[in-house]
DNA sequence: CCGACTCTACCCAGATTG
DNA sequence: GGCGCAATCTGGGTAGAG
């Protein structure tokens, strides 16, 4: 809680899609949808136009295109967006140190950390001037909120969208909360807002009204606390620059539901390699394993196992995983599965118990330390080098044309994937800084003169571009 | 030795978020 | 009838140590 608005909040307007109309005029002004493709895909971002036709973020795939048919419907491209990300996350990092992302298109600022405002002028000043900064560098619109505290914050910035801002004056929470859905608190989702629903509270004024023991009652000690605190407008969460991980996992779901065992298994086994491929490049080892299984009814179940120290050895972990998945009944089907690791000690973590092992050996102590030593033991197992083909390991796409990414042909340049089916792929040859849209070829999908192509700058950039024409 | 109690670690499900 | 992926947090249960 603060006395003047310094806590900004930065939200990217339909960041996905709004970042594919950047990259392909082709879109601009047109209903366009993100999400995943295949027959369980859901949308990750709607465009605006495509908003307009009832589309969401969550939806199934196939109700999106029922529709919106006229839409253009592209898989994500995580590398792309994560390059605009940066650049608009190093604007931030020049208004404080204190930066907190809370996802590619959003993040925490603390203005007054990074004394670039004090007060409502200097903030609104500031969080404009961010604004103006982020469509030169990038060509995107983003949304700002500023208030005393980032629960404020972050509902100004919802209220800004699209393309706007709005400051929230301390002082002023209480009767902007007061009539508003308990829903926009954050932490009550559908589950928490039914459960205060049928204790007949649905506004925020009526949780502050209720009293902090009856929501404690109700909700459990934490939530109901937190909750009543900030159902007052009372936030004094700070802004966190960064936070280290604790834990990694990944999950497929299946384009259809699998019941053979050993397809199953070897699924598990898949997930754990690409799980510990992942630990091990963040840098840390684990002490717990995760297994998750959702079955064919969508009833889900998690299953672990806690070694005696931390390890990043795929042999292990995929062992672990084998381990939890044989006391699960898959009967019925699967339709996803998933690996994780939790309990994350980093390298210089395991090094210290490396060394504390080490040094018990040196000293030939046997003694009490029976469990450290057994610690030091498993977390020091010497992983072996794995002959992984490409670092990267995305999963192998099927489809090499997807839709909505980057391919250069030799003749007619840069340009999209539009489509592809029965051996051919269609193009669209254009580019970001075109304001027209481009021309479209089709090509048989092994012709050679098409090669996948790089996302190229979404502005002009440089004293050269004066020169173009 | 038993029972009650507290503390901690672990396990699992469910909720929430973007 | 359709429902991804990754991460975090919490509540409640159980088990062992003291």
């Amino acid at each position: 809680m603060r006395a003047a608005p310094t806590i900004l909040h930065l939200d990217m307007d339909a960041f996905f899609a709004a970042a594919e109309q950047a990259a392909k005029p082709s879109l601009r002004g047109k209903p366009v949808i993100v999400g995943g493709l295949g027959p369980r895909g859901v949308v990750a971002t709607a465009s605006y136009e495509a908003r307009r036709f009832g589309v969401h973020s969550a939806m199934p795939m196939g109700q999106a295109r029922r529709l919106a048919p006229n839409a253009a419907f592209l898989v994500p491209r995580f590398s792309f967006y994560r390059s605009i990300s940066e650049q608009v996350m190093e604007l931030l990092g020049r208004l404080s140190p204190l930066v907190e992302p809370l996802s590619l298109d959003e993040a925490f600022v603390d203005l007054e950390a990074g004394e670039v405002a004090d007060d409502s002028a200097s903030a609104r000043a500031a969080g404009e001037r961010l604004r103006v900064d982020i469509l030169a560098a990038t060509g995107l619109t983003g949304s700002v909120g500023l208030a005393g505290s980032k629960m404020i914050a972050k509902i100004a910035s919802e209220e800004a969208k699209p393309d706007g801002l709005v400051l929230i004056e301390p002082g002023t929470e209480r009767e902007l909360l007061g009539p508003r859905s308990v829903r926009i608190l954050p932490g009550v989702g559908p589950a928490t807002g039914e459960h205060l629903r049928r204790a007949g509270m649905t506004t925020v004024a009526d949780l502050a009204e209720a009293g902090e023991d009856e929501l404690v009652r109700l909700l459990g000690r934490s939530h109901g606390a937190s909750l009543y605190r900030m159902a007052q407008g009372y936030d004094d969460r700070p802004v966190v620059a960064e936070r280290d991980a604790k834990s990694v996992s990944v999950e497929d779901t299946f384009d259809v539901d699998l019941h053979d065992r050993v397809r199953i298994r070897t699924e598990v086994e898949r997930l754990a390699e690409r799980c510990v491929g992942r630990l091990r490049a963040s840098g840390h080892s684990g002490r717990t394993i995760v297994l998750k299984v959702r079955r064919y009814d969508f009833s889900t179940l998690t299953r672990s196992e806690t070694l005696r120290g931390p390890t990043d050895d795929v042999v292990v972990v995929r062992e672990a995983a084998g381990r939890l998945l044989e006391a699960v009944d898959t009967t019925g089907g699967v339709r996803l599965l998933g690996v994780g690791v939790s309990g994350l000690a980093d390298y210089t973590q395991e090094d210290l118990f490396a060394q504390a092992e080490a040094r018990a050996e040196a000293e030939g102590q046997a003694g009490g330390a029976g469990d450290a030593a057994a610690a030091a033991s498993e977390a020091s197992v010497v992983p072996e080098p794995e002959p992984e083909t490409g670092a990267g390991a995305e999963g192998a796409v099927e489809r090499h044309w997807a839709p909505g990414n980057d391919v250069r042909h030799a003749v007619y340049g840069a340009g999209w994937v539009q489509g592809s089916g029965v051996g051919r792929v269609t193009v669209r040859f254009e580019e970001p800084t075109w304001s027209e849209p481009g021309r479209v070829r089709t090509f048989a999908v092994d012709d050679p003169e098409l090669v996948p192509g790089e996302a190229l700058p979404l502005v002009d950039r440089g004293v050269g571009a004066a020169g173009t024409g």
